[in-house]
DNA sequence: CATGAATGAGCCTTCATTCAT
DNA sequence: AATGAATGAAGGCTCATTCAT
């Protein structure tokens, strides 16, 4: 009995899974609102009533979907421990790590950052739950460095969501269709991270002048 | 007579920003699919009829918001001539034009890029007539700056992005309510300017070490 | 200024006969209620307002439509008058000239009577003041003639209708499109005069045998 | 399963039937523009939404109440076969039968006339369905008849016209509501096979003396 | 649990009519 | 008298949600 229940709870489980991945592909072509019920039931391949017995209602499809991006962000953000050592190599293997897990991840991006954008309500939940705890995370983790002389003492804060909002732009280029990102994204988190690192101009010299 | 056309003419124009600044306001605020047109009639001021006097349907007044972000964007791109010289000081410069001119058309983006992000049309649209042409002749500038010595020779192309993208993923930030970004907006532009161009590395040596 | 008034009221009547014109073509052509006023003022030459100084409302036109049907069929009837002698002559001329005049006003009829057949008020108006005096002047004509031994003994009131029947059904028949009805109208009466004189079936002859 | 599935069919025919039956005495009553959908749903005894499980669209409505009008004249068609011999028997016969069937499908003929008349698109589908094809056999009969010698020689499409038209035309006066035709209409088809068959002139001469 | 027909609230849009110029 | 911008009521249609089977 005991096996049943956990053979049905995987059922249904996969059975969510389904549907919520039908509803983030559908959600991404056409964006929530657009996108019908009927539509995702079609993709999912079940009856348009079945969603209602896996989800409270449509718009808890859109909070699952979230619910998704915060377990990748949590998961990723697990990467930072054990690695105090070497700053550019940490650096530079965060941005790559963070970089792959977020386009893998994207279409889900794609839909909740769009409903982010236009909705209060998400976006404070959003920014409650994931970005002001990996903003926290990530500052200390920063100020630690300045603190070693490793990094140019700076303006923490604003730094910090430099790093973080070049990559989350590079994603938006990205979900835009910008091609050269599109098409060269694992190429991009090592310009980045040079660029972040070493910064644009030539060393030796002629600045200022 | 002359005149009496002219002063129609400024009415109907202004009747169209009146509506189109409704639009983008409450667009900004529920989304362009939540959004109803009575309540674009409300905040304009008019009634839902008149919106049709202005505007071919609903979808026009997303183009035509869509088209003040181009103006926007074509504007600012006259800043970038005539600043042949010093290269620290026209990217600077340039970042904080960007920067503020982005920030006042923020709400204008919100709305933009809600439904560019799950509308493959505006997508395309947008990245023709906007990103596409401004990364093209930031490439040149680009370009010629590496010929000339003055920035650390590198993927022209990428870096181009990494750029446009972390000013676009600062925008991305403020716009999803981040307050540090929203309430120092004006500061951001210098830190992203400091960092890149000259990285997060604190010179003389101790990385790989 | 007795004659400017005469003047006026010629430019007056003038413009009520465009619009009326140009409301018969549109409704004509898209019928009543999907015709749009400003189509109406469009073929008209004038503005929307206008037709609202000439005319109550929408649905004025199409009684000032009919009206002009009125008109048309009052006339007509002026015809039957001053021909009592030779039945045959007078049947087979009647009907011509009849035929002649409801062709020359085939789109009046469309409109009026594609409104009839589903607007009972219309319907009821129309037959209280065109159709009913028509027939009852029309039975009298014919039950003379049956006195005088020119008409074979028949139901008077039925065979009235069939008569008018017949020639309504034709003209349906070419407002409808009836390739060889529309294009040979001249010659129908002729049939048709010969028709219900004569019969269809050959004299001297094999009939119920 | 088989039979669930045919007792659901049924339904769904059945359903149909009720949403189309309703939509005809609206149609009839109001005309197809004048009619709401919410009126059709009313009369139907079925929501707004459940009108559109059923038909693509009000328009689908209106063509389906035409499909209904084909039906019945390809059945009426049947008739003709197998009536070779007596025409006079065969002629009052078929017009008998012809009426009856008409009158009792008077209403959708109400609708659809009344479209057709401002329709040039469903005008051109009816007369290339029905009454073409109508024609085209009543046309090769009649040419038999005349050949056979039963029928006097005369311009046989358009005394095809003629038969066809006074049917037509005394329907038209019926849903006009002229009193004496509806009430009267069984009485008509015989009154006007008499007058097309031998006519209204009395025999044995005094015709153009 | 799965289904999908039924529901009806609500949206975009049209259009007859008004009225200030 | 002519104009046409403004109005807002009303209609066709969609779609999330429910529920009987």
């Amino acid at each position: 009995m005991a096996e049943t229940g956990g053979v049905r709870d995987l059922l249904i489980a996969a059975r969510r899974e389904q549907i919520l991945g039908a509803a983030t592909r559908v959600f991404a072509d056409k964006g929530f609102s657009r996108a019908t019920t009927r539509e995702v039931a079609r993709e999912a391949g079940v009856s348009e009533g079945t969603i209602y017995n896996y989800f409270e209602d449509k718009e808890a499809l859109l909070m699952a979907i979230m619910d998704m991006l915060n377990e990748t962000e949590r998961r990723a953000d697990d990467f930072r421990e054990g690695l105090a050592t070497d700053f550019q190599g940490f650096f530079e293997a965060y941005l790559r790590h963070r970089m792959v897990v977020i386009w893998e991840n994207r279409e889900i991006f794609r839909v909740v950052m769009s409903e982010m954008l236009v909705n209060a309500g998400l976006r404070e939940r959003y920014m409650r739950e994931v970005v002001e705890p990996t903003m926290r995370i990530g500052e200390e983790n920063f100020q630690e460095r300045v603190r070693q002389g490793k990094v140019r003492p700076t303006d923490v804060p604003l730094a910090m969501r430099v790093v973080t909002g070049s990559v989350l732009g590079l994603l938006v280029l990205g979900l835009l269709g910008e091609k050269e990102v599109a098409s060269r994204w694992d190429e991009a988190s090592g310009v980045l991270g040079e660029l972040l690192l070493h910064g644009l101009e030539k060393m030796g010299g002629d600045q200022h002048a």
